[in-house]
DNA sequence: CTAACTGCAAAGTGTTTGCACTCTT
DNA sequence: AAGAGTGCAAACACTTTGCAGTTAG
């Protein structure tokens, strides 16, 4: 795998210079391994691994350097409600509308969206409980609020 | 709105004795400001509101039972993931395959589903970046392990 | 040479826990 | 009464920040 390593040294060269963003060992290393690892990590997981390559670095590090490749669009978190937990008195099925600005979430019927059905099927074992849609985006507020 | 205090009265009285669970006065109140905020709360939220009716509430009562809530099923978190920032790498639209137990995420290619469609339109002015369809469930470690 | 980045430790959040006291059953 | 729940403070986990020293451009 010597090429991919030499392509995400091009690419994060190419994207730090972009964003006038300094090009370090650190900052190379943590790229490489958030992007060979598939399984959607922790911040804990990154450091874990990047230790093994530069046993100096610092997990404020790890965590300066996520901070900043999500704001330059080179990463996305999972779950914009992370950092406290988000209740719901709805047990009805639902689907969101989520403000990825604000946060805000608004409930969508169930009947809001034409069925939701699978073309093939999951891995072998996982037994489904629910659906539910997200749609991510700006609320009217957030959305105004923007253009200044 | 006095007959829905007394709806939520009668109902919640029903869920603790069914779950074995004390009715008292906190939990009443603190579900009764659950059930009646429509904008997925948090915990503070909460704790805000129910505060202006017992000045004397600890905050830590309001996890608790909100913690308790959760586990009997009277309530759900919006977002399996809060707690720790989980990273996306794949740019690319997609889906999640969400293990509500290990908190595992797989990632859907866009194309295991039928196209989401909206039957109904959006809050006006809401300006939509992506969907994503999250699909919960037990993956097959999970499932398994809960056969004991 | 200057601005940006790193490492460390300290400070901040949000959440949980241990314990003495009180209330429900 | 006995067990469950509450309030408080301390402990925790995760994340951010300030600062002195280092490195990239």
């Amino acid at each position: 795998m010597k090429e991919k390593a030499a392509v995400a040294t091009t690419e994060l060269r190419e994207r730090c210079r972009a964003a006038g963003l300094s090009f370090t060992h650190q900052r190379l290393v943590i790229y490489q391994e958030l992007m060979a690892m598939g399984d959607h990590p922790a911040p804990e997981d990154v450091y874990e691994r990047v230790r093994r390559q530069i046993p100096s670095l610092s997990l404020a590090t790890v965590y300066n350097n996520i901070k900043i490749f999500v704001e330059h669009g080179l990463l996305r978190e999972v779950s914009v409600h992370h950092g406290s937990l988000r209740l719901e008195n709805n047990l009805e099925p639902h689907h969101h509308l989520v403000c990825t600005q604000c946060k805000a979430i608004e409930d969508l019927s169930e009947d809001d969206f034409e069925p939701i059905r699978l073309k093939k099927s999951l891995p072998k074992g996982f037994s489904v409980h629910r659906f539910t849609v997200e749609v991510l985006g700006l609320c009217r507020k957030c959305a105004a609020a923007n253009r200044h």
